[in-house]
DNA sequence: CAATAGATCATCT
DNA sequence: GATGATCTATTGC
């Protein structure tokens, strides 16, 4: 309380159903070290029906977290190269979680720019999921941190809720055509997905 | 502007 | 052994 980037959000925030989260965190701010991002796209990923979703798998060592106690993070590794950040989301034993998928950059930017080289300008620094966990240094070794305490964190700054467009999600095979990409309408950090179809 | 190839490896079958 | 919640550079129109 009190702080510069507002208060840490509490662990109720996260034990609620995906999908309210998802939505719910447009507009907060993502702290690590000395950067720190709005939250401007995100995608809900539920459990056992939704095969685009990890969690459909049930329970492996890589999915262990998405069944923990919410309000932790779920960072995995891609493509051989890229990390994405995932908040746990429901009460514990049900799976869930949200992909961030874009920021804001509010500081730290010198240092996302050292991080994120090919990033032309400033829309360009962290739209992507790939790009902000490169452009804010989060890795996997932050897989399983707790979110309301800790050096990452997701903070409410006092912004108003932001109006919400809604898409389908991107870059999956399964459940492509699920309406669960939610982004700041109008915002232009969000991630380039189809060249025609942008606010 | 659109389409595609290449990079590169943890995870699961 | 194949696949994937990506990004960049390059090619082609």
């Amino acid at each position: 309380m009190g702080s510069r980037q507002g208060c840490v959000l509490p662990r109720s925030f996260y034990s609620r159903d995906t999908v309210t989260v998802a939505r719910e965190l447009l507009g907060k701010v993502l702290v690590h070290g000395q950067t720190a991002g709005r939250i401007v796209e995100t995608e809900a990923y539920l459990g056992l029906d939704d095969l685009a979703a990890h969690a459909s798998k049930g329970i492996t060592p890589r999915t262990r977290v998405l069944f923990g106690p919410p309000g932790h993070a779920y960072v995995y590794f891609i493509y051989g190269m890229y990390e994405c950040l995932n908040l746990v989301a429901e009460r514990e034993g049900v799976p869930g979680c949200v992909l961030i998928r874009a920021l804001e950059p509010l500081a730290g930017i010198d240092e996302m720019r050292s991080r994120r080289p090919t990033a032309r300008t400033i829309y360009d620094l962290a739209s992507g999921p790939g790009k902000l966990t490169l452009a804010m240094g989060i890795t996997r070794k932050l897989n399983g941190a707790d979110v309301t305490r800790g050096p990452l964190t997701v903070r409410d700054d006092g912004e108003p809720p932001p109006e919400i467009a809604v898409t389908p999600r991107i870059g999956i095979r399964h459940c492509a055509d699920w309406p669960m990409r939610f982004l700041i309408k109008g915002n232009p950090f969000v991630s380039r997905a189809k060249p025609s179809c942008q606010f």
